[in-house]
DNA sequence: TGCACTTCAATAGCACGCTATGCAATGCTA
DNA sequence: TAGCATTGCATAGCGTGCTATTGAAGTGCA
C-alpha cells in the first residue's frame, strides 16, 4: 500500500484549499481584507448583531479563534463589540459602515477566485464536486 | 447572485481541508507528529538527502515556511541537516532513526483519517473526487 | 579579475488554525 | 438561597501558512 500525496484525499485537500486561500488573500487584500475576515463578514452581512457563539456555531471553528478573529476585525474598522442588554456575558458583534461597503466587491472577488479555480470543470461537473465535499464534509463532522 | 458558504466551493473546500487537518492532528499526535511534519516526511521516506529547496518544489509550500517546519522537525529529532559537500549554501535533509520508525504508524494513522472521510463514498466516487480535486489544483497552480 | 546577478537558506512579522486555562456571569438544584 | 456546574469570552502558547528582507555562496560575463 503505497501513500503518496497524489492519492490522499486529505493532501489533495490540504494541497488546494492552500491554493485557493493563497489566490482570495490576492484579490481581497487591496479591500484590506484577510480570508478569515472575509468568511466572517459573509455570516455577519447575511445577518448582524450575532454574538461570538453563534459565529463559531456557523463557521465551525474554535471559540479562541474566533475570538481572535474578530479581535483582528475590530482592530481593522470592520466590527464594533456591545455588550448584550440580557447577558452581559456576551457581546454583540455589529457591521461598520465600511464592511457594509465592502459586501459587493469582496464576494465579487470570491467569485472570481472560485471562478478561476472551477474553469476546468462543466457545470454539472462543478455541482457533483460541490455535492462530493459537503457529504465529505458531514461525514467527518458525524465521526467527531 | 446568492455567495453562500454551502455553495462556494472555496469555502467548502477550506472547511473540508479544516476537518482533514483536524483529524489527521489528533491521530497523528500520540507519534509526537504535526500535520506539516507529517507531509514532510512522507517525501523523505521516499527520498533521503533532499535539500529544503527539492521539498519546496514537491510541497508546494514556501521557502520560508519549509524552513521553518524543518527547524521544528530538528528540534524534535527527526531530521538531521548537514551541509552539501559541492554547494556549501545548501544543507541536505537526512532522517533520523526515529523518523524512520514512524512511517508505517503514521501512513496507517493517515489512512485511517482518509478511509473515514470518504466512508460515504464509492470507490467509483472517491477515484472521482481525487480526480476532480487534482484538475482543481492543477487549473489554480496554472492560473498563477 | 571583478562586479553584477542569481540562488539557497534564515529570520522577522503577520494571519489563522488549534488546545488549554482562567474569569465573570448565568443557571440549576439541593 | 447557597453552592456548584455551565456558559461566554479572553488570553497564552504553539504549528503552519504567507510576504519581505537579508546574508552568504555560486555563476557568468565584460
Amino acid at each position: 500500500m503505497e501513500f503518496s500525496r497524489e492519492t490522499s484525499a486529505g493532501f489533495l485537500a490540504n494541497h488546494m484549499a492552500r491554493l485557493f486561500e493563497r489566490g482570495l488573500a490576492r484579490r481581497i487584500a487591496p479591500l484590506g481584507l484577510a480570508p478569515a475576515q472575509f468568511m466572517t463578514l459573509l455570516e455577519l452581512w447575511r445577518e448582524d448583531g450575532l454574538t461570538q457563539r453563534d459565529l463559531v456555531a456557523r463557521l465551525d471553528v474554535e471559540q479562541a479563534t474566533m475570538a481572535n478573529t474578530l479581535s483582528r476585525m475590530e482592530r481593522d474598522g470592520l466590527i464594533l463589540r456591545r455588550p448584550d442588554e440580557q447577558d452581559r456575558r456576551a457581546r454583540r458583534i455589529y457591521l461598520t459602515d465600511r464592511a457594509r461597503q465592502l459586501q459587493a466587491p469582496a464576494t465579487q472577488a470570491a467569485a472570481a477566485q472560485n471562478g478561476q479555480a472551477l474553469a476546468d470543470l462543466t457545470p454539472e461537473e462543478t455541482a457533483l464536486f460541490n455535492d462530493l465535499m459537503r457529504r465529505v464534509i458531514a461525514q467527518m463532522q458525524q465521526a467527531e
